[in-house]
DNA sequence: TTCAATTTTAAGTGAATCTTAAGTCTTTAC
DNA sequence: GTAAAGACTTAAGATTCACTTAAAATTGAA
């Protein structure tokens, strides 16, 4: 899941960033109004974090031009605390939801899982055959046993699992873990995939990952 | 667990109440506003579920007059999709959470033990291998020896071992024990995690605080 | 105010993780 | 059958992040 923020308080949005990063979002940041509403209309984001007061265009206008494209990405403003009526205006504006500052991540947390579990799921618990793995608790196990990963391992494994049954692109894997959206002629992939099937230790008769030539990876049931 | 459900229609309120009970939750309903204002104010409930239109009293105007009784029972609203800026407004009453109509129950569920965790957990002694936290008496024991840990180091062990078993993020940590709901690039967390396993003597084959590199820290049974 | 204890900052070090790269193997296309 | 392309595997190099320590700042009590 990728998530823009727009925001020009390097203390606030690295805050974010680092949160929203830990919950394995793949996050992007743009300090300035003009540049935010270029990049959100680039389509490639399912959240977008809007500060009420950036540089440039104002939030409020950003969300308005962005949905005058039909976009429907949901958009949560952040707010300071004496702006709160113009916050429902903007709410009016096409807006899904609004936090007012300071707050609590946890909060924020919540409200973004709101905001995109339509498309996410629900559960931050997902299986493959005996693997769990639990966005939570940040754990994953096969069977009874805990499987160790690395940070961006159990990101891999966790945007394969939320796409099972689905092809996972190359580039759309590089886009969402790793947060690279130009040229990704690298093998990074390749390796972790290695290390997670050997971490999982997955036999030739629990082939849950599987290879799609020339195009990606797939996890599925067997 | 005590649970009020205020709320008319029929459909809704038998389908939440089956579904709590099979959660062992104790459910009542008021049909009616006046009634449940008077049903929550007797004191009898650990959670107030308010629906946002009832006939008689609006749910809001119950949460106000509850509130202004200085009662801190959590309030979860139930509401429509269409009056999400009233909400809130809700929410500023003192509200402490809502929810869009239609919800999965899963997630009724979840922000009904977000709401009561603080409760549940009143649980004053937590264990640790042979280390034991009571935050009655704020004393923590390894075995026989009582060690003695400050203010923050109490906070910290404390979180690690309400979510024994679970991953916690440095961001989840930084909020909850040191209240910072910003910028937080700083090495505290690691300072501290420091001075505990020292204190607390834990040798290579007694890592019960383990850390999740990149995420947090995890507090685990070998 | 002063002093001691606690908390925070900061910086150097080392280890875990991530990335790159190169050689090997497998599949596909001709 | 052979060549080319893509995927697998491994290991080394680069980087990041946590550990550790000490010093600075803050707090609280005398």
């Amino acid at each position: 899941m990728r998530i823009l923020i727009v925001e020009d308080e390097p203390g606030i949005y690295n805050f974010l960033k680092q949160g929203l990063e830990e919950e394995s979002y793949a996050v992007d940041i743009a300090e300035e109004g003009k540049k935010g509403l270029k990049m959100a209309l680039s389509g490639e984001y399912d959240l977008l974090l809007l500060d009420w007061m950036v540089p440039g265009i104002s939030g409020i206008e950003i969300c308005r031009q962005f949905r005058q494209e039909f976009k429907q990405t949901p958009v949560i403003f952040l707010t300071a605390k004496d702006t709160l009526d113009e916050t429902i205006f903007g709410l009016q504006t096409g807006a899904n939801d609004y936090i007012k500052k300071p707050f609590h991540f946890e909060e924020l947390l919540e409200r973004i899982r709101v905001q995109l579990r339509p498309k996410s799921g629900e559960h931050s618990i997902f299986k493959l055959g005996n693997i769990t793995l639990n966005t939570a608790t940040y754990q994953v196990f096969k069977g009874d046993e805990e499987i160790s990963l690395t940070q961006k391992e159990f990101a891999l494994l966790e945007h394969l699992l939320r796409n099972k049954g689905m092809v996972c692109r190359r580039s759309r894997i590089i886009e969402s873990v790793w947060d690279i959206h130009f040229d990704y002629n690298t093998g990074v992939i390749d390796v972790f995939i290695n290390a997670l099937r050997k971490k999982l230790k997955l036999g030739k008769d629990e082939n849950y990952i599987q290879t799609v030539r020339g195009v990606g990876y797939i996890a599925k049931e067997i």
